[in-house]
DNA sequence: AGCACGCCGACT
DNA sequence: GTCGGCGTGCTC
């Protein structure tokens, strides 16, 4: 009699949901099998890297069909912490595990030809960094003075501390300058005093913070540091990424990715700016950072700490009902004082140039008159100046010039936005993203008749040029995502900012992102309104969330008894909620406004979302595409009346070579009835993919789960 | 996802 | 007559 086979089932980076079966020669591979294990295996015509999910002695698929594990990397095994966090991902975002796993393995260890170098390369790596460490400057290691606040803060998350194996979610929510980072910092201390203990430490886009990296350092200058983002070097993230798996590196700082990494001695979380967009995984399993992190948390009974001055809604609620701990500082550091917010009324002609003003741009209505000698004065001053533009590519929404009318849905609580002609149509018309009503663009604006209807936000491209005629003897800088995303690019830049050889900066939100300026006197906020009012419900949390987040660098001041800078916000809308709240800096009040607004209109966090997304060579397709498959949840009773499902709505504004976007909203009351739909629906669209309709139209398709924008 | 197999249209 | 379009099926 042959003795029982050994067979694993393995997971390899493909979408399919399923593992495949493959023998293990134990000899030959000199090892036992384990739940885990990296291997090489041959998948169809090629060779594969997979993932050992499971060990057994049989197999559903003939036995004489299975192929045999080719090799084995050198690599411990994948913990199985961890692998709970990848399947509860795998599952809640709907996608395949061995989608959700492999692609957060750095690239490195997936070159089975390489394995064998492997050992070379680490000892090299090593060697490398403790030259480096005699680099750090001692001076950096000082004992930060915590002041009150500071102390109390740091207090309260120690004294539950003590209790062991204890899930606690922290969010600690101060203004810019008030200090989290240094309790924070300093509670990671305490944790740290355990040789083995790790922690892990996320930030929303680290090549923008390198100042916190520096900090870290100082902070633990005989911990070792893993450092995981996307700006590494492929080989030096691998390196990261075994020492954290191996426990070597105590700290590991990174980006939404680190959040996936394995950590086997894991005893606490730190997530900085929590509300910040980008932990929200925009390709692939379209995860989010933070919500894996709890998770990850919860699962491992340990603390996790969410720091932030304006916290998302979610986590803001959770803190106000007593499921999170709230931890409050309030106080601003010595020497920083609140910026004074102005909002400047663009409708009003007294802000306006008039033809008689000498120094009136040729292009009008761009920067306003009031925004404009506030600049020059600020320029004299020898201050800098931060214009602040929106990223284009959004949809626009209808505005009237002359009164305060707006497209909104008939519908829904949200705006309506342009499409033009050719996406829904031969006609252009008013969409709304929620619901998918589809409208003809009026003439005249229903409210006061009249026929000078714009969309907002239009025309901050000539923003530069007109800067430039405006003040010719200014230096200006351009800080765009492009510019800087270039590696080394942005530090460059921020480093030109502090070196003060640059007087007025124009650019995207990412300049307001975790960069401490010593001298900007002025902010610009340009196109308020078109971020504020979108298609997208989020738009205002996330502005309001920029603007103090811009207030709070404007604000900072080296010097102590210095007055703090000055934002211009220019808006049509100056009653508008958002910007009263920021007047009076008042964070709590717009949270729990917007928590209102929210629950009114049934919107997350009080509902649960899901969005479908098609892809294909005509809008129409994907339209119709998205059409048949709601019409086929209709008829399968997934369709329920908790469950609701919109119409497909066009995608206008990413248009990847050649192919057009539309996408389905699903929206429920209840997580679980949401999930069970996805779960059907997924697996509806992969029985589609191998005949059953759409055969006319090649469509990838996408679920994404908690889209954050819309 | 890739990739092969296979079945119908316009072309050196 | 073929080349190649993509619809369909399969990968342990």
């Amino acid at each position: 009699m042959t003795p029982n086979p050994i067979v694993v089932q393995v997971v390899i980076d493909k979408p399919l949901a399923q593992g495949f079966d493959y023998l293990w020669d134990a000899e030959k591979l000199g090892k036992l099998p384990a739940v885990g294990i990296v291997v090489e295996v041959s998948f169809a015509r090629s060779k594969a890297i997979g993932l050992v999910i499971k060990v057994s002695d049989h197999s559903d698929y003939e036995l004489t069909k299975l192929k045999s594990i080719e090799r084995l990397a050198p690599l411990p095994l994948l913990d199985p912490a961890l692998l709970r966090l990848m399947n509860f991902a795998s599952q809640y975002y709907v996608h395949a595990l061995g989608e959700t796993v492999l692609p957060s393995i750095p690239r490195v260890w997936k070159k089975a030809d390489e394995w064998e170098k492997i050992p070379k390369k680490i000892e090299l790596a090593e060697k490398k960094k403790s030259k480096e460490k005699g680099l750090i400057s001692e001076d950096l290691i000082s004992e930060e003075q915590l002041n009150t606040d500071q102390k109390k803060a740091l207090q309260e998350l120690l004294a539950d501390g003590l209790k062991d194996n204890q899930f606690r979610a922290i969010l600690l929510q101060g203004q810019t300058g008030s200090g989290k980072t240094a309790v924070f910092l300093n509670w990671l201390t305490s944790i740290l005093k355990d040789e083995k203990a790790q922690v892990l430490l996320l930030v929303p886009e680290i090549n923008l913070t390198p100042q916190l990296e520096r900090r870290v350092k100082a902070y633990f200058p005989d911990k070792r540091m893993a450092l995981l983002h996307s700006g590494i070097s492929e080989n030096k993230r691998g390196v990261a990424w075994y020492e954290a798996m191996t426990g070597k590196s105590q700290i590991i700082l990174g980006t939404r990715l680190a959040a996936l990494s394995p950590i086997p001695n894991l005893r606490a979380i730190v997530i900085d700016e929590e509300h910040d967009p980008s932990y929200k995984q925009q390709e692939g399993t379209r995860y989010s950072a933070r919500d894996l992190a709890i998770w990850r948390a919860y699962d491992l009974k340990i603390p996790i700490l969410l720091s932030s001055a304006t916290p998302s809604l979610e986590t803001w609620l959770a803190a106000q009902s007593g499921r999170y701990e709230y931890i409050r500082l309030d106080q601003r550091a010595q020497g920083v004082s609140l910026p004074c917010v102005h909002l400047i009324n663009t409708r009003d002609p007294q802000n306006q140039f008039s033809p008689g003003d000498i120094d009136a741009p040729k292009q009008k209505g761009l920067i306003s008159k009031t925004l404009a000698r506030a600049i020059t004065k600020n320029l004299e001053a020898k201050k800098q100046t931060l214009i602040l533009i929106n990223r284009r590519g959004y949809a626009p929404v209808l505005s009237c010039s002359a009164c305060s009318w707006l497209s909104k849905c008939t519908q829904c609580s949200t705006y309506t936005v342009m499409h033009k002609a050719g996406a829904l149509g031969k006609r252009s018309v008013l969409s709304c993203h929620h619901c998918g009503l589809a409208k003809p663009i009026p003439s005249f604006c229903p409210d006061c008749g009249n026929a000078d209807l714009k969309s907002l936000g239009h025309g901050t491209q000539k923003l530069e040029d007109v800067v430039e005629e405006m003040w010719p003897q200014a230096r200006v800088l351009r800080v765009d995502t492009d510019s800087s995303r270039k590696s080394k690019g942005a530090e460059a830049l921020f480093q030109k900012i502090h070196d003060g050889n640059v007087d007025i900066v124009v650019g995207t939100q990412m300049i307001a992102k975790g960069h401490d300026y010593q001298n900007i006197g002025l902010v610009a906020v340009l196109d308020a309104d078109s971020r504020l009012y979108s298609a997208d419900f989020r738009a205002a949390e996330r502005l309001f969330a920029q603007l103090v987040q811009v207030a709070g660098r404007a604000g900072r001041s080296g010097s102590s008894g210095d007055k703090g800078g000055d934002i211009y916000i220019e808006t049509q809308y100056p009653e508008s909620s958002v910007f009263q709240y920021l007047l009076r800096h008042d964070v709590d009040g717009f949270m729990s406004f917007t928590a209102s607004e929210r629950e009114e209109a049934k919107l997350p966090p009080y509902s649960y979302q899901a969005l479908i997304h098609a892809e294909g060579k005509s809008i129409e397709k994907a339209i119709q595409f998205l059409s048949e498959l709601k019409g086929r949840l209709k008829s399968r009773g997934i369709i329920t009346r908790e469950l609701k499902v919109y119409d497909p709505v066009p995608k206008p504004v990413m248009r990847v070579a050649g192919a057009e976007r539309a996408q389905l909203l699903i929206e429920s009351a209840n997580r679980k009835n949401l999930q069970e739909a996805l779960e059907k629906l997924d697996q509806d669209l992969r029985q589609d993919s191998q005949g059953r309709i759409s055969k006319t139209s090649r469509i990838r398709w996408l679920i994404e789960r908690d889209p954050i924008a819309i």
